[in-house]
DNA sequence: TTTAGCACTCGCTTTATTAGAGTGCTAACA
DNA sequence: TGTTAGCACTCTAATAAAGCGAGTGCTAAA
């Protein structure tokens, strides 16, 4: 449907106004390398782009700036291929070479090493929980009325919560709880403990705990996990340098949706295929991002998705170089994660 | 040195340059209700008030604004008792009557409230976790390779790390070296842990315990906190509000500060006295922080510090407020931690 | 000592002016 | 028929000029 001309003009409009952030003339266009043909030939090329909604003008005698449409045309097919430079590629490597044993401290550090090479902000939803299988149980007796009491998973996960004990329970009583738990519950995926506890657990204690009923709801409550799966965010000021959001105004209302981290959980779970994803303004369908784009990559162990890794920026946004980086950082952190793994 | 009169247009003027944020000129002086002489009057007062240091004006022919010099006074001799409403009251106490078993969780909420209530930023430097006492260790093998350790203290706070194992190591004797840790080393504090391992957990290890020198480093370096104390960080986003930091420069430069984390902590760390402490401007010894005031107050257990909670404002603050809400919250927190504490 | 009055200073807002970048259209050219 | 040069036109952004208003300092009178 595009000439091969449009399709040319369309990119570097692209490309130019990612660069520059201002709207693109005619006659800076004619002086593109790529560009043979006059002006006014692109003017009237503008004019037909225009007319099918590529791209817009700010007023009625400014040069061109792409639309959503442009944008989304100019993401899924001219892409120009960005080689990352060498830097980039050791850079991220680096983190994946250094031995890191901690899931949270692996996670944190792609999200951080992805928003300082892109400048703009990650965000980082870690693998949900619910699938961890369960390791240990411990409950910890601090004083006469609270305990502490620790789940730790296969994947080295440490969950705690303080709780109440009823007064009159023996520590003995404690100990047995705490043995016929992890007896039965070893290797439980955290999602199905409740359960569980129920059908398998429910009866045992009732022969052998006073007070069964009230430790049981405690129990039931603290394993309630309602945190659903961590976020990780990063670089959050870097949307401080962004010219579209030098209106103090629009920075307010989009750090109001970065705060609330409600809509970000909601828009990173959406994304379940593999691959990169690319939301442009209102694809996102959060009001406030208008004027942002979302990257998202997923990560994964032996091909099950375990998390999702995005970077958001203004619609403005440098695609090619961010979707390479965001590929680099999704693929390694997988195979690190592979690796981590495996060793079980 | 000031006569009354000086003393009431200061007054007058800090109070209002804090509520409209506008330089106050003499006419807008003479028709406030405490003022019974005229604008000229009020000039010539201006104008050795002026002299002295304690206002400014903005350009030749502007109203004044109190200068930092200003402000000092009037913290210092000028604050209108501020009464409270009952609705700020209730929303403070209302969180110390939920029961809230997390010191964490208790003090975020501390410092969520207060930001919420004076719009400007809180800052809570979390007790330091040396002091507390240890309640037990756990080494909990994950795999092969590595484990977690986790500490638990007497006031529930738990930290955990992930180890490697040496391969070799028997699983009997990670249970025998957990077990001489906790009969050695329950109930002593956790800056002392590390001496305590050398001179009396070591020669144990020795007899007891192959690759005793690596399980030793390992325990070392896990056990080394380098955390200094949790700082906890609530209403950073209120500072969008602030005239004073319209201009996004400005912005940027306060939020790097905010961000870095290290000079807050530096500066809670140095308010050691009890009461609260108003730090105006350059008294702050910060770069960058010159337009902003930083008031502090301690919580303590038992007439002990524990930690700081301070509000992060512009010089231009609502200090009588502020003080007041703070002096409460510090208060209540201090009451809330005592109860919590003498459970033990 | 206080106050009324007045000349004067600036900052801020509005209005004009201009330069520059860009457009659309037309007519000529290959 | 597609391409290009040329031209009139539009609009923004930057700069300058003008007027308003809030405020000052000084003087002289009460």
């Amino acid at each position: 449907m595009l000439t091969d001309r449009q399709l040319l003009i369309l990119k570097v409009i692209v490309d130019e106004f990612i660069r520059s952030g201002h709207p693109v003339g005619s006659r800076t266009l004619s002086k593109k390398e790529d560009i043979t043909f006059s002006s006014a030939t692109i003017r009237n090329e503008m004019a037909d782009l225009e007319e099918l909604g590529f791209i817009e003008k700010t007023h009625i005698s400014s040069g061109r700036v792409p639309s959503q449409k442009g944008y989304r045309y100019y993401v899924d097919h001219l892409l120009p291929p960005v080689r990352l430079t060498s830097e980039d590629i050791q850079t991220i490597q680096s983190i994946f070479h250094e031995q890191i044993y901690e899931l949270e401290k692996l996670i944190q550090k792609s999200a951080q090493i992805l928003s300082d090479l892109t400048n703009y902000t990650t965000v980082v939803l870690g693998p949900s929980v619910k699938e961890h299988k369960l390791k240990t149980i411990q409950i910890i007796p601090l004083n006469a009325e609270t305990a502490v009491a620790i789940i730790v998973t296969d994947t080295g996960y440490v969950e705690k919560h303080v709780v109440t004990l009823p007064p009159s329970i023996a520590p003995s009583d404690v100990e047995k709880m705490v043995n016929i738990l992890n007896e039965r519950l070893t290797g439980v995926p955290l999602d199905e403990l409740t359960n569980k506890i129920q059908t398998e657990v429910a009866h045992i204690f009732r022969e052998h705990i006073e007070n069964y009923d009230y430790m049981l709801r405690m129990l039931a409550s603290s394993l309630d996990l309602n945190a659903p799966a961590q976020m990780f965010l990063s670089g959050k000021m870097n949307m401080l340098r962004q010219p579209e959001f030098s209106d103090i105004d629009k920075l307010r209302a989009l750090f109001n949706i970065i705060e609330q981290e409600k809509e970000f959980y909601r828009l990173l779970r959406k994304h379940n295929q593999q691959g990169i994803q690319v939301k442009i303004g209102t694809e996102n369908d959060v009001e406030g991002m208008e004027n942002c784009s979302l990257i998202t990559a997923t990560y994964s162990v032996g091909g099950e998705k375990l998390g999702t890794i995005a970077v958001l920026g203004p619609t403005r946004m440098e695609y090619s170089r961010v979707i390479s980086l965001l590929n680099l950082v999704a693929t390694d952190l997988s195979k690190a994660l592979t690796m981590w793994y495996q060793k079980d």
